[in-house]
DNA sequence: TTGTAAGCGTTATCAT
DNA sequence: ATGATAACGCTTACAA
């Protein structure tokens, strides 16, 4: 493959000059730089990144390693992320950890022998001894999404206590007051967190939750099946589940189908996350929208100030409550299944 | 960051030593290895991969080169090739086209650049310049999913012809004769193909397809929206619209939920893809199902086979129907949303 | 404005 | 079994 030594002779110039045009770095004769770019069409020359990369020690490069790819989200979260970084002229490098710490500890190895700019990570689970190396010796990171107590890392995340005090109080008002929650793991910062805002939310509308009304699914579809299963067969069970993430919600959903239930009539069902096919579920589920556009774009922006060392700003983004149907909501709220005070 | 140099000092042997220990190459002595390694602990050392490839000519790295990451199909299909990419110690770049043919090629272009070991690509359209000299230049490339006419390049797809056929007999037998199809782009193989075997399996069945009844879409939402619109105002509309893709189908089912129609009373709707929602909604979709994770499993080996100059065979793969309940099949055909004969 | 040459962190060849 | 050193393809002082 041709390298800048035979763009150099083919052009009758030094390597240097042809470097130059290149990357537009010096001053170049209007002259010789069409000789060069002339030679480069001729020969189909394509920059050999990697020698670059050594030679600059930059790759123009960040990685970003996620949760879990099937759950669309991230995947959302992964195409924000792109969108953002193209813009800056870097290209993005995804991992899936797949929920698993050793999946994600293989990912950030393998990302920082490559040497990216930047780390983007969905921390799963607690700190793994290579996250608090990498912390340690001052690798860019930024978490996004999660985030890990007691290290000291810039995170981007959103924050859904607000939308949560919202759902329950909507709830309320819809006379629906024994509402159930499917936590995720206590292990993630969001699992933990929406736990606290939904009982802070149930105190602050005067509503108990009962101990049994509180259960630990993982983030994934199937533990949403089992603790939907398990609360519909309480003695008492609740008016409206409530599940921690889109996945767990769709198991939950599943349960209720399979059970021959009728939603909202018979139990109502909401969420945390909005995906593009609730809306097209019948009925429409009534969720709580995070702002994955803006997460991912600032996360970029985060990181890329870090690297670039300006001072760097972490984001904490609301939430927001996106009423359809699924909870008893007036059937005359129809139309595409958006929830009003959509932008 | 500590380098070889490092380690070497501090193990009291020279770099070539180290390297040795590194990628256990040649034979080393228990102890100095140990030696080595406590070393490498002891400094945090992380090889770096940069410089390691420009040596090595080689980065352990694929590329891959998706339609569009909002579809779910190119997300599954992404984490299939990421699976057996792993499992073979590469990893996988990914870049989004975005149906767009110019960032399908910054994409090819870039990761040509990082010097990938191999590149998987979704063709977008039709062949552009730089696709025909990356295929003349020999570069290890590997169509998957969609193909390009007249390249000789060894391609991974699925075939649905059969399963189309088995659709449009299903419907026939259901009592469905009037069905209509939104293609998608007849620049893509993929669009081509399923609009032949829709036309080819209505003929095989002795039924007729009026030409307004064969309506052209992109692969995205919004032209199965439009195209559903055109077919629902026709004065005879179509019993069953048939989408050659989940995004379209996801299009019509807004279309036909806006109306106020119902399904499959008032008109059936039948996918070309399966994806996993299509089982939540209501009514169940019956759909065709491409074999998503054997396709990636095969795209990365017959890569590799390129890769590492082993005879490569290229694969077509059968796509399946999935009968549910969205064309009027009988009611008792219930549960939890898989056809039959599903593995 | 252009050229010469050093050096980025590895691996691999050739000695020892 | 181990060490010294050239080479990978590029960028960037420094010189001219």
């Amino acid at each position: 493959m041709a390298g800048v030594k035979d763009v150099a002779r083919l052009a009758g110039v030094s390597v240097a000059t042809v470097s130059r045009v290149l990357n537009d770095s010096a001053a170049v004769t209007g002259e010789t730089r069409a000789r060069v770019l002339e030679a480069v069409a001729e020969l189909g020359y394509r920059p050999n990144a990697v020698a670059r990369s050594l030679r600059t020690d930059t790759t123009r490069t960040i990685g970003l390693v996620i949760g879990d790819i099937l759950n669309p989200f991230f995947t959302e979260l992964a195409r924000a992320v792109e969108d953002e970084a193209r813009r800056s002229g870097y290209s993005v490098v995804i991992g899936n950890a797949d929920e698993r710490p050793e999946r994600q500890d293989h990912y950030v190895r393998t990302l920082l022998e490559q040497r990216v700019d930047g780390l983007l990570l969905c921390p799963t689970a607690e700190i793994t001894p290579l996250v608090r190396d990498v912390v340690r010796d001052g690798a860019p990171l930024v978490f996004l999404d999660r985030t890990l107590p007691g290290l000291d890392v810039p995170t981007v995340r959103a924050d859904g206590a607000e939308a949560i005090g919202a759902l329950v109080a909507h709830l309320r008002g819809l006379g629906r007051r024994r509402v159930a929650f499917i936590s995720g793991p206590a292990l993630l910062s969001t699992g933990r967190e929406r736990t606290e805002a939904f009982r802070a939310a149930m105190r602050a509308n005067g509503l108990e939750v009962p101990e049994e009304y509180l259960v630990a699914g993982d983030f994934r579809a199937g533990s949403g099946r089992e603790t939907a299963a398990r609360l519909l067969d309480l003695p008492r069970p609740p008016e409206v589940i409530f599940a921690g993430d889109n996945l767990m919600a769709l198991g939950a959903l599943d349960e209720i189908r399979a059970r021959g239930l009728r939603i909202p009539a018979d139990v109502g069902l909401a969420s945390y996350d909005d995906v593009p096919w609730f809306a097209h579920l019948e009925p429409p589920v009534t969720a709580i929208e995070q702002p994955v556009q803006e997460l991912g774009r600032r996360a970029v922006r985060a990181l890329l100030d870090r690297v670039e060392r300006r001072p760097v700003e972490p984001a904490v983004l609301a939430a927001r409550l996106v009423v359809r149907r699924s909870c008893g909501e007036a059937p005359e709220n129809r139309g595409d299944g958006e929830g009003s005070g959509r932008a």
